[in-house]
DNA sequence: GATGAATGAGTGTTCATTCAT
DNA sequence: AATGAATGAACACTCATTCAT
């Protein structure tokens, strides 16, 4: 018998795994994080034992699958980061890929409260909400510095923009091409652009800013 | 708050009613739509019986709360329409309704499908929103005679940002002021501004794209 | 205010709570004896605060009804024993009248067994059994006496087998002639006449042996 | 008892599916056809969900046992066909079987409408009873055919007599003789026997007549 | 490890009964 | 006295979770 490793499953674990969670979030967005586990056992073929080796509750598999799509978000927008020569056009991109990533992740903010909270307190959860906090507020601040975003807004306002788009995007491949959500940011864009704007009330917000 | 529309109850049935209403409201709000009706009752005071006399079932009462947040959002922009000189002033002061709204509204978006569908099959909600489209239209059309909307939107664009900013404000008074959805709605304006703005994929939007 | 009468209620009163019995007998016989009691009011066009006065519960409406029934009963074999001017004549007559009484009368030996011990608890109820055991009793002894009665038969099988018909006539109105239980009838009544009959086990039963 | 069909249940799961329908006969029986599904589970040994997982709701554990019930007669009867040398004695010994049967099967017939229309609906149970008229059929048709049993009368009459014995027999084992029923069939086999009969009216009775 | 049968707590809903009007 | 609104206990049924196979 292999010796566990600490980090990897095995293979065929790990395909059951993934499996799992890509049930879910389809069940999710089809029926509603109430959906039934059995039915999650159900589309992803596996027992409802097997399912609950792998989460020991709903609440678990909710975390598990809002993690990995804050996961998918955040190296989504660090290749943009990366390939984008200006900090504006990695913003522009970032806030393109909810509309990439749509079709793939639950609602996750539409929770009920109660999950909600789970998320909320989940650590792994929040590292990531760390290292996008910290992508964006770098964003921000270059784009900024390059004259291409207004210099009222903070990276908590433009975490909430994002976040906006984000869940208005429809998780059902209804419409593949979302031109409804497309043309709300380009309105939102323009919206963050540099010159003739108008006063913002208060203050530029930092992310700490919007739990509050 | 409601005027009192001569519908066919006693007073005090009446009143109950719209305790049952606002407890509703206010415990999907807290718990989620899948709250106990049990736990509805009791926040409204009354009992499971009296709860269950008024709406058939869970179904009734949500789609009876979303039929008035619908009428209440209604009445308001009309309200809006007739103070205002200027359609774009209208605009704005309808966008920010929702900050004021926000604490007696539950989230009518986030519902799990099954009760979304409910609501989109009532015939009573499907009324109030052919009369907010129509408003909408007609504000949309002449914000654009009097120049201050961008010339590219359409009623279901600017539709369509409003229910973003909607969604997103807090159903909770945790931030009386809610200084981020201001701001955030402050920038959509500032998008939905005439001039010096990019282009837009495709073409205005009419409420009819909406739902597909 | 006139003084309540010890027996009978004022005109109306009593005709309120006929039609009550009444429609407690048509709703027994179409829903069950579990019929709401919401329905037995609103069938006797009445509020069930009214029901409620007449009748305290469940159980004292089924009884009055059942009591109806049997008194109802007791009256036609009373009226063919005067009529008749042999007691097999009278026997025969009797057993038919279950064939007409059927239509008003509610199944009511098809009570659950709560119901159907409550039946038995009730002391009208036991006189008019008493009565009407009394009455088949004498029947039974003068139509063996006149030899149209076979003798080895006592007036508890006399009153079982009646009761077989009886409760084996359909409540409904479906087939009026209901040739089907005339034709039962007939057959019994044959297996009761004198003559060339085979023996029957144990000895003739005395109307006490039917609840042994 | 029941030879063990190969219907595609693991041996346990079919035990268990006895055990539950057993359990259910008998509180048909004791409490009525309303008691509480939590009360059949207890007294089956099992969770309610077990019961749920066996019978999709109350109809259908009716219908089950109907089912049964009446699969065990049409056994007994078939047995009594081949075993007596003559018609008129398999006629006979079926009737009686009632007598024996009495305690496992529910009064089938003292259903509320709507399972009685649940139970007329059912395939099954429409097989089983077509079975039983066949039998029935044949055997009267036999049994005129050699002279025992009057000729005025068809499979109808048989039937409906039959049925009559049947319900009255008592369903707890309160009188294990039961001299009342012995006594009762014994006079309406009187009465179906050749020679001496008085004029039934109408037509003898197809199997077809009897529910309209 | 995987399975799915069993369990029973939890909830929606009904309806007998009470009682304010 | 009549009404029907209110109450809440009772029951049907579902589904998260456990565990024997």
């Amino acid at each position: 018998m292999p010796p566990p490793t600490t980090d990897c499953l095995r293979a065929d674990a790990r395909r059951n795994r993934d499996q799992i969670m890509d049930a879910a979030a389809r069940a999710f967005a089809d029926v509603g994080s109430d959906v039934p586990m059995d039915e999650i056992a159900r589309r992803a073929g596996v027992g409802v034992g097997t399912l609950y080796r792998r989460f020991a509750d709903r609440e678990s598999l909710v975390v598990a699958v809002v993690r990995s799509s804050l996961d998918a978000l955040l190296q989504k927008i660090r290749a943009a980061a990366e390939d984008e020569p200006r900090a504006w056009g990695a913003l522009v991109q970032s806030m393109s890929f909810s509309h990439e990533l749509r079709l793939t992740l639950p609602r996750t903010a539409d929770l009920p409260p109660a999950l909600a909270a789970a998320v909320r307190a989940d650590a792994g959860t929040a590292r990531l909400r760390a290292e996008l906090t910290e992508l964006v507020e770098r964003l921000v601040a270059a784009a900024q510095q390059e004259g291409s975003l207004r210099a009222d807004v903070g990276p908590g306002d433009v975490t909430h923009l994002f976040a906006l788009v984000y869940r208005s995007a429809p998780t059902r491949a209804e419409d593949p091409d979302d031109i409804v959500t497309s043309r709300a940011l380009a309105v939102i864009l323009d919206g963050l652009t540099t010159g003739g704007n108008t006063d913002l009330p208060g203050r530029p917000l930092e992310t700490g800013d919007l739990r509050g």
